[in-house]
DNA sequence: CCTAAAATGTAGCGCTGTTATGTAACACTG
DNA sequence: CAGTGTTACATAACAGCGCTACATTTTAGG
């Protein structure tokens, strides 16, 4: 008997909201705004996801989605050093093509009130699944030293996670910029995971040719997206 | 011929404010709110600091100001290695006793609409300061590989960092808790930049000891606070 | 003492998220 | 097909926010 919610609008309504968090940040994000682009009144926010919060928590999926989308578009190669400085380059690449996103997921930004749930943190951990399977493989091959995988892939997100967010938060000027600390980086943690500096130089090198075509270049297998 | 403004009142109102964001977070820090607790009016805001942004950056002096002490506190011994892992220790101790303060220094957080200048920014890089001279050390004696020690020093505070900020996002759990990550990541940070296995772990576990004498439990030579 | 200028209190504007209320539209039942 | 119950949506309002115009008070200097 009851009257049925209008499906285009929910995703209309997630559409709008990630669209002005993307192009005008977070200030813009206001029920009164979104209800306005979308043609509609402010109700619809809060039958749709329950308040502002719930809105927020979509387009904080809708990023991790994101995320996922890019860490996937690795491929596995014989060497898994080179794999790792791709998923640390493909990580970096998705927080700063979707600023305003990444600081709503990790950088404890709060929008509206919103707040993460412990469900919604495990959204960001599981990110974290290509990142271990291919230390596992890096260990596998004798490259990095005997040690739990899950920990030294928790020492490569601090390490990319710390970098993005001073990156984003204008912290790192000449001669320290983003890229130049990054490239280092990336080295320092393989042989600080056990590899050489030799080896680690030229997987990390490898990494960067391979950046560009297999994650911004072709989206290969395009996750269907909303619009 | 003017009237003076209450000199009490400006740093009645800074510590107010600093208590709120502390026990309560960035939601209590509302220019009635302080009015209120300081038993004036909202405009006192704007005489002292020209709106809630003057405030808010006062405030974020003072957290750099905090983070500058602790940092200070750590000595400078013949193992350069584990002085650096204290100073690790003593950055994130500073941002966990100060965790909101740290959330708007570095965190990126918007509060009510402060935004960092570049001069602020400038205040947060001071910081690298004793890392930079700590790292030197550590090349000159041999046990870092020679490098630019302003590189590295951006390296340790990446790690750090990021470690730190998804630890207050409650991103970490067991059997990847913080505490655990840190050790390993403190060491792994010391061989990423040259040296050994061997030599790092026991200047960590070293800094480990050092930790409670120079940081927390004396506030030795103490800057003076405002309360 | 008197006056000019700055500090402060009051009231209000425009904005926010949210909610109470009324209305309109749909799905199901008879 | 009519009736009805349930829900979606619109409107208006409330409390809160940062901020400001204005009136008032207070103080320093001539």
């Amino acid at each position: 008997m009851p009257r049925k919610a209008d499906p285009n609008a929910r995703l209309a309504l997630i559409d709008i909201a990630a669209r002005l968090l993307a192009d005008e940040g977070p200030e813009a994000l206001s029920t009164r705004r979104i209800a306005a682009e979308a043609g509609t009144s402010t109700m619809a926010v809060y039958t749709h996801f329950g308040g502002m919060s719930g809105l927020v928590r979509e387009i904080v999926y809708e990023g991790f989605a994101r995320l996922q989308d890019f860490m996937t578009r690795v491929k596995q190669t014989d060497d898994p050093v080179a794999d790792l400085g791709v998923l640390g380059r493909a990580y970096r690449h998705n927080a700063l093509t979707n600023s305003h996103l990444y600081a709503a997921m990790f950088g404890g930004e709060k929008l509206s009130g919103f707040e993460l749930t412990e469900e919604d943190r495990q959204h960001g951990r599981y990110t974290l699944t290509n990142v271990v399977e291919c230390v596992t493989r890096c260990i596998t091959l004798g490259r990095f030293r005997p040690a739990d995988p899950g920990l030294v892939a928790h020492h490569m997100w601090f390490a990319v996670h710390g970098l993005v967010t001073l990156e984003l938060g204008d912290y790192l000027i000449d001669p320290w910029n983003a890229d130049a600390c990054f490239e280092t980086q990336l080295v320092a943690l393989m042989i600080g995971a056990g590899d050489t500096l030799k080896t680690a130089t030229r997987s990390v090198v490898a990494s960067a040719k391979r950046f560009p075509r297999e994650i911004t270049d072709p989206p290969p297998n395009g996750r269907p997206t909303r619009s």
